[in-house]
DNA sequence: TTCAAAATTGCAACCGATTGTGTAATTTAT
DNA sequence: ATAAATTACACAATCGGTTGCAATTTTGAA
């Protein structure tokens, strides 16, 4: 496999009888090279199809220029988004991303940051797995002052930023507006909530029930790994509950859809008997019937932050420690699904 | 940034008054080093934690262990499966991912290759853009027996391997299936005909007419980008038509649904006044009223056999020139948008 | 013409790991 | 007990590029 002669700088020097030296400061621009040369050897190198070998470079500077990422899951519109948005802003700042995937799994998560770290990666992003109880397998990181940025699923560390949106504010709001529609039963569709996401959202969802003096009932929290299909199995349970809860507010939207179609299969009409909130934005809240009210929470732009934030620490900008989280703006969409009042809002 | 001293071999060499080379060797498990010295370097190294370096490695190997992905578009839901699915077979065998996205713009599909090859990835997976016309810009890849393999979005050449689904065929299957539904009136929505994808399917669309005796018309045929928007514009174009169309074959799920949507908005019943067909089998197709009739397309599985065959061209089990192109299977999935017939099919 | 200052370029060590070849130590066979 | 065969480890070169410092050449003013 692959032979082929590489061409290297030994081999432009040799044929320009100069030393790999002039030929290295030639192909950077070096200040002490003349034009002459400078233009001598970038033809050169240009005719003879000469690529600078980025692990020799690497293994010298002690630089990669590479970003790894690490999540949960990459096929999903928001994880796909986000990762996009860290595409487009590392390419224009000449990165490239080693990307890996946790399968909402903590040793796949502790593998894969190994690995980054064998690559030496300049810096990582990470969003965190279901289950990950700690940051111990980041140490090796940490202790190098390489910088990790966590991002949406994240967890507090003083050597790392966080970038997330206010998930209590939204889930705060998302229940008020439910509140505001009239409903005073509202279930709460989440996934287990040692991840800051759920937990925060959880959160605001007691607080608006408490500002409007409802009780919180546990059994109105349904756990879920927030899959369409645990939609609808979480649609089972809420068909049993008597009297049936007027409204539903779902930790993400796939999981609100899920829910939603095997309710209407049983003939509940949404949102006369059950108002619906989700979360997220997914393409799919505009396809379903009646439209899905949610939150919106752009994947693309967290991620050009995300990756920004990380480039300007590595170039020496600004410093991991000195900036702790960073909140993105999130925003209630009110559509058909929740609006049992019309005209309201 | 990044200071903390580096654990070496050579550190591990000093502490046990033994050489580097032992080490080395040592640590890859290799025959000659004796039971007792492997257990000691190994433990001295895990007590210092010690992490090979994969630049220093790959300098001297010329293997990298990593694989470079190109592709239009990184937040698509069939793109994200193909990803996710590459990176599972991937990572079974101790590979890295390097991702770069082309935004459907030739010129940033070989700025990536560019980056690609100087990061020596050890083969290349890609999925080419919209408006690619040629292989020029992967020239250096097959000059220097690296492996490249297209998938999905493809184009002819000896060096390569492409792997697709029957366009042709899943085409000329969805096109039937709306004849035999009754529809002769037959709109086809695509993009651009340069790449294979389209122009397959046009020439399935087209095979189906042809076998059933309906005249092609060239105005049936609406060009766009494919997204949701375009579906919604196409919309307009349709209901211009007189008489109006009976079917609907969409190139993908997300443009037929905008159709979908912009229609019904304006009263038109689906199936009964036009029927649809998309292509992926989208999330999005089991949500929409009425559930979408696609082909389906797995994502996942393409990504996975894609990465599979490349790692086995790296390990020397096949060669690239062998295999010429891998054909996946397709499937048409009924559903309610295009039943015009009951208990049809 | 002369010599120091400025402009160019080269030498050689280094980044960390791998490996062909050689040598010393130990074991086996006779 | 001694030659022969293993076993266990080390030397030194190598992968391709970078960089501090020395060396050489050019320039220019005296």
């Amino acid at each position: 496999m692959a032979n082929a002669k590489e061409v290297t700088i030994y081999d432009i020097a040799k044929r320009l009888n100069i030393s790999a030296t002039t030929v290295s400061r030639g192909l950077q621009d070096h200040p002490t090279i003349s034009g002459k040369t400078k233009k001598k050897i970038a033809d050169l190198a240009e005719q003879m199809g000469y690529r600078s070998n980025h692990f020799a470079r690497s293994l010298r500077n002690q630089k990669t220029n590479t970003i790894g990422i690490i999540v949960p899951r990459l096929n999903s519109h928001f994880m796909s988004s986000v990762i996009a948005g860290i595409e487009e802003a590392a390419n224009e700042q000449g990165y490239s991303l080693l990307i890996a995937q946790s399968s909402e799994s903590s040793v796949k998560e502790a593998a894969s940051a190994r690995t980054m770290f064998d690559s030496r990666v300049d810096g990582l992003l990470v969003s965190l797995a279901f289950d990950t109880p700690d940051l111990g397998h980041f140490s090796h990181f940490f202790k190098k002052d390489i910088p990790v940025i966590f991002f949406d699923r994240v967890m507090e560390h003083e050597n790392s930023t966080n970038i997330l949106i206010d998930n209590r504010q939204a889930a705060f709001n998302a229940t008020r507006h439910l509140i505001e529609q009239g409903c005073r039963r509202i279930v709460h569709i989440t996934a287990p909530t040692l991840r800051n996401v759920y937990k925060d959202r959880l959160k605001g969802y007691k607080e608006a029930l408490s500002q409007y003096k409802i009780k919180f009932r546990e059994d109105h929290v349904i756990i879920t790994d927030l899959s369409q299909e645990a939609g609808a199995e979480a649609a089972k349970t809420i068909l049993k509950m008597k009297p049936l809860p007027e409204g539903v507010f779902a930790a993400n939207d796939s999981c609100a859809v899920g829910c939603m179609l095997a309710l209407k299969e049983r003939g509940i009409r949404i949102p006369e008997d059950i108002a619906f909130v989700g979360f997220n934005n997914d393409p799919v809240t505009g396809v379903i019937d009646p439209h899905l009210t949610t939150i919106s929470y752009r994947g693309y732009e967290i991620g050009q932050v995300a990756a920004r934030h990380l480039i300007s620490y590595l170039s020496g900008t600004s410093h991991v420690s000195s900036t702790n989280t960073i909140i993105l703006r999130s925003e209630l969409i009110v559509r058909a699904s929740s609006l049992k009042k019309a005209g309201n809002k």
